[in-house]
Parts: C-alpha cells; structure tokens; sequence
DNA sequence: ACCCTTTAGTAAATCGATTCTCTTCCCGTT
DNA sequence: AACGGGAAGAGAATCGATTTACTAAAGGGT
C-alpha cells in the first residue's frame, strides 16, 4: 500500500512523453485507484472524507502531468455532448454569418460546441443534416432560415420560421412593424407608387414579410400593384438577381418612384439596374432593402434598410435553447420569440419628386 | 437458444418508444449476441461465417427500428472523433466565412464535423482554444488568419499563416504576384505616386505583404513614398478605419493618383474618403482593394481588387488536414501550400490623370 | 469410429471516466 | 471487551460499441 506512495514526483519528472495521461496512468503513478482521483477532480462530495494532503496531492500531480479528463469517455458516461448542431442554407452568406457570431458567445461561455452545417437549400440535405447532427449526439439543433418539418428528440430553435412545428421555438421578426417602418417612412416622403422585390419561395420570411407588407400598404391606404410586383428567382446570393428583376420593373412600363426590395442584396442590385437605366437614387427613385448587412453601410448612396438584429437573434436562440436543454420537458417551451426591427436611414431614400 | 427467435418483427411492431435503440436491446429483440451485430452492421470479416439469412434479418431489424450505433461509444473505442476544430477571428468577417464556405465540403463528405471559435483577436483565447479544442478530441486543426505558436500533437494547417512552426502546414497566397499585379496595373495606367494602406499589425497577412509591395514597387521602378504610406489602427472590421487613414493622407499633403489598400473593407471607406474630400474615383485617384469580397462587386464604381481565391484554400486547408490526419507521421508534412491570386478589374482605376 | 475443418455464433476485454457500494483500519466509548 | 462510527480509499458496475479469442455443433473424409 505504502510502496508506490514512494514515487515522488521529483523521481520521474517527465512520465511518458508520447501518450497522453488517463486517469488510470495517473492513478498507477499516484499510487491510488482511478476512483479516487475521479472523485477528488471533481470536487465530488463524496470526497469528502479524503484528507486535504492527498487531494492536495492529487491536483498537483493532475496538473503537473497536465491531465485532461478524455472528453469521449466522459461523455459517453454523462450521456451528455456539451455540442448542438447549427443548420444554415449558406455559411459565406453574411446573414447567416452573422447569426452564427451571436450564437458562439452564450454556447461557449457554458461549455458548448458547435457543429456547422450547411444545405445550400438542397432539399434531401434539409432532410438528412438534422439526422446526422443527432447520430453525432448533439443536445439541440438551431435552424438558420431552414425549414423543420418533424419534431425530434431535442429542442430546436428555429431561427426566422414560421411554420408552427412540435418541439420547435421560433425566433422572428415582427414583420408588421418591419413592414410598417419601411412604408411608412415612404409615405411620408410622398411615395404613392412603390414596387416590391418579393424573396424566393425556399426562403422562410418571404410568405409573412409579403402579407405583412400588404396589411401596411392597407393601413396606409396604398396600393399593391401587381405589375409592380416582382419575386426573386434562383438560389445564388449575388445582387445579379436584384438587378434582373428590377431591369423587367423597369422596362415594364408602369411608373414607381420608390422600391421595396426583399433583401440588401437584391437593393444593391437594384440600385445599380437603377443608375444603368439613367434615373438617379435617390432623386428619381428611392430604394429600401433588407438586413442591413455590412455592404448596405457601404454602398453609395448608403442604403436605407430595415434592420434584423441578427446577432441578437443568435444570442436569444442559443440563450433559448441553452435553456430548453437545461431544463428538458420542464413546462411547455413558448413557440416564438419576436424581435424589434429598426429603420435605418440613409441616403438611398429622399421626397418623392412626382 | 431458440425461444427467443420467436419474437418475430411482428408480434412486437413498435418497441420502447422512448429510449432510442441500443445494441443491446437490439441484440436482446434478435435473440443474438451484441457482438454478432456489430460484426455484421459493420461488414466485418469476421462476419464472414454468418449466412446471409441471419445477416439480412440483422440488417432488416436493424433498419426497422432506426438503430444508429452511438456515436460517442464508438469514438471512445476507435479514438477517433472524426471532428476538427476550426478557429477564426471573427465569424461574421466574410474572409473566415468564406473560408469555411470552402472547408465544410471535404470534410462532410469525408464523414468529419468541424467545431469552430471565433477569438476576436484576444490573445488569451488564441492561446487557449487550441487546448480546449484537444481537451474535446479534434483530431486536426484549422486555423484562419490566426497565429499558432506552438506545435500541437495534432496536425495542423494554417490559413494565411506564415511563421514556420513544427507541424503547420501554411496555405498561403502569392504575395509576390499579388503586389506585382495590383503595382503593374497601376503602373501601366499612368500611376506614379501611390499611396498605400498598410494592414493591422495582428493580421498575419500585413508583414509578408508589405514586403512583396516593396520587392514589386521595386521591379518596376517605383518608390514607395512613407508619406504616402498609412497602417490601419483598431480591429474592428468596419471601412471606418479605412476612411481615417485616408482622411489623414488626404490632408498630409502629398499627392498620389492611385490609392492601394490593405484589404476590400478598407478600400471601401477610402473610397468614401476620397469622394468626401471632392475628389472623384477614378478620375482624380484610381483605387485598388484586396480580397473580393462580395460588396467589392457590389460598388459603384465596382472595386478593382486583388482576388484571393478564398473558397479554394478553405478547400485545400481541408483536404490537406484530412491527408495528414490519414497518413499521420507518414512522412513529412508539407510545409506550405501557395495559392495564386487574380487581379478582377473593375471601375475604380482608369489612367492617371497627372 | 475418429479426426479435421467449417459454420455459426458467443464471451470477455477494452476504450476512459464516473459513481454507488463496500472494506478496512483506527479511535473513542461504555 | 465489544461496539459504533468516521476516515480513507478500493471495487466493481456502467455508459455503448468493437474485436479478439474462443466454443459448440455439424459435416466430410478415410
């Protein structure tokens, strides 16, 4: 019993240099069973009856041999991964991007990872990415503008859905008042016809965003015009789209003085489909996008948008489902969260000249 | 030995439909040893003795009942976590974004997940990620524009890294002909006196890029003026820091026709700058950027910019980690991969006017 | 009838840590 | 002298899958 404890540290100063420490190495070396040191290293309470120079001597020997618990093995015995899986359509794509930043901080700050994914909008990876995610036993799954059609074993987060779904908690925007912010301002401006850039089918806003926009146009006693109306088509995420669909707005005959675009990257677009045409932003035409991504600040004239606070929205589903996991089948999870949008006004937009 | 065959799929259609199949409850349900079934889900020679009929119950069952063998059970035994970590500055900063755009298809394809950590340029988190990623099991690490001082006992490989470390294989870009072609097309239109924004002293790039524009400058017969010369201050990533540095060589004094910047975000707020001070782009000053990110396009007028194909090292960064992570200790790493970059011109440079 | 080779599997060790249940040993009481 | 009880730590089961070594029965040849 007492002949290990003869091995000091100062005796073999550097253990084995090629395999890393284990618990059972340590505990050979340290002259105790495995238990022990378990115990001790996590301050279990049932350590309690181990005198403070044998823990003592533990911690020391644990850190001097720089042990790391194998993070497998306790895993494996926790049923516990500390990991959630994060789906997004694009990762390059700035939103998404953008949401990911806000959902690091939270998850890291308590011990999580996370996987990333992205399905760049193909169906049958829609499908099979969430699958995969939970073989590799992650806790939770936030969704980033993806769609989720079937409940699963753990909380997701659905960050933009809208689609009511079992066991999902959907982050959104309140996008009356999006709809709202963004008319209104026209409106005053003196904007009476105004064209709209409707998003791709595959995107999740794009349905809410659209009958938001019509109850606004209601409210203000404006008008939809559908030969004003055009909608986004192909899945790439370049302003070419933006600006395509706004050369037919244009050349299709009826008058606007301002556009609504879906997004930024379509407004970009359309700003430059704008000025190839000859009319001026935001002399002739006044132009709002969606986002308020990094280029809209850049772009000259800076582009008038409605802000998403994107990172903020990553924050509260990772806080969301940091939660949800904690406290599994404790109480009904609420279905959404809505967040606020901001107008944000710069040069893009000005009177309306007719 | 047989009373157990008798449970037949059908008398027992749907099992526990809380827990999630184990092998043991599945070898339980076949009336078979665990061992049998992990021989023969995973094709083993071993399983060559088995008939197929057994085999094709095995599987059938298998598949009936959704078994997927435990992820973390099978990592602890092989040692193999099949996950790497990738650690960038800043998720939402469009160069690691694409980056990482470029490393997910490898990897996934290969079976490998990716953890990633942002460390917004803190010190005590580059030093300290790395440790956590291990302490997780990564079996490789990717790091984007990020220092890695010491050698780690996994493989490595950086992105735009460039201090030669034991076991870092650096994917870098030809700095050389990145400089000699931004510096010859400037050249050839006219441009003599070029002002020059330098990168932050934390960017990997700044040193080995700074030096490639003096070696081309000198090529070509041009000096590099230090009074036309600025260094960008502050991280964060917004063209703000450009429009300072621009102001302040815009007042210093001397005049330069042709401005080359650092990077592409830069470039856009020294564009704001020139414009701000009454001077037009690219009439009175030309403008070069660096990167191509998207809203380098996105411009107006368009950014002329050094492309880094940045999507392609992310490729290379993955492909190169998975082959020595395959092959580890097999011979000697590579030390650097260089990539070539391409000059996108665009609007923002014309001849010189003076 | 005996031995050898297949066939059809099974038992048990292992990966590394955790944790509940036991032993001892020793000290102080009654 | 016997007993209770705490201190100090050891043993063993467990998480779920993998894999090597082994067994038991059947078939085939002489």
């Amino acid at each position: 019993m007492s002949r290990k404890k003869t091995a000091r540290s100062e005796d073999f100063p550097a253990p084995d240099p090629e395999q890393p420490v284990n618990l059972k190495s340590l505990a050979e070396f340290l002259g105790l069973a495995p238990a022990t040191i378990s115990l001790v290293m996590n301050r279990s309470p049932a350590s309690r009856s181990i005198p403070k120079r044998t823990k003592d001597r533990i911690l020391a020997e644990a850190k001097r041999l720089n042990y790391r618990p194998n993070f497998l093995a306790r895993s494996l015995r926790h049923q516990r991964s500390f990991t959630i899986g994060v789906v997004v359509p694009e990762v390059s794509e700035g939103y998404a991007a953008m949401v990911m930043s806000g959902i690091e901080d939270d998850l890291l700050r308590e011990g999580y990872f996370y996987f990333v994914v992205s399905h760049r909008h193909r169906a049958d990876l829609i499908e099979e990415y969430p699958k995969i995610l939970l073989e590799r036993a992650v806790e939770g799954i936030i969704a980033v503008d993806t769609p989720c059609e079937r409940a699963l074993p753990v909380p997701i987060v659905s960050v933009s859905g809208h689609r009511e779904v079992e066991g999902v908690t959907n982050i959104v925007l309140d996008h009356s008042l999006a709809a709202r912010l963004a008319l209104q301002h026209l409106f005053q401006l003196g904007h009476r016809k105004i064209a709209f850039i409707k998003g791709q089918a595959f995107s999740s806003d794009t349905e809410s965003r659209w009958r938001a926009i019509h109850e606004a146009a209601g409210e203000l006693g404006l008008c939809v015009n559908p030969k004003l109306t055009a909608r986004l088509e192909g899945d790439s995420s370049s302003p070419a789209l933006g600006y395509e669909v706004t050369k037919q707005l244009l050349n299709a005959g009826d008058d606007f003085t301002a556009l609504f675009a879906f997004n930024d990257v379509s407004a970009i677009g359309a700003m430059r489909a704008i000025r190839d045409a000859g009319r001026t932003i935001p002399g002739d035409i006044s132009v709002v996008g969606f986002d308020d991504i990094q280029s809209a600040a850049f772009q000259s004239p800076g582009l008038t948008t409605v802000r998403q606070p994107l990172r903020r929205m990553g924050e509260i589903a990772a806080q969301t489902l940091l939660q949800r996991i904690d406290q599994s089948k404790n109480g009904r999870p609420p279905k959404s969260i809505t967040v606020e949008p901001e107008l944000i006004i710069r040069e893009s937009t000005a009177a309306a000249s007719r």
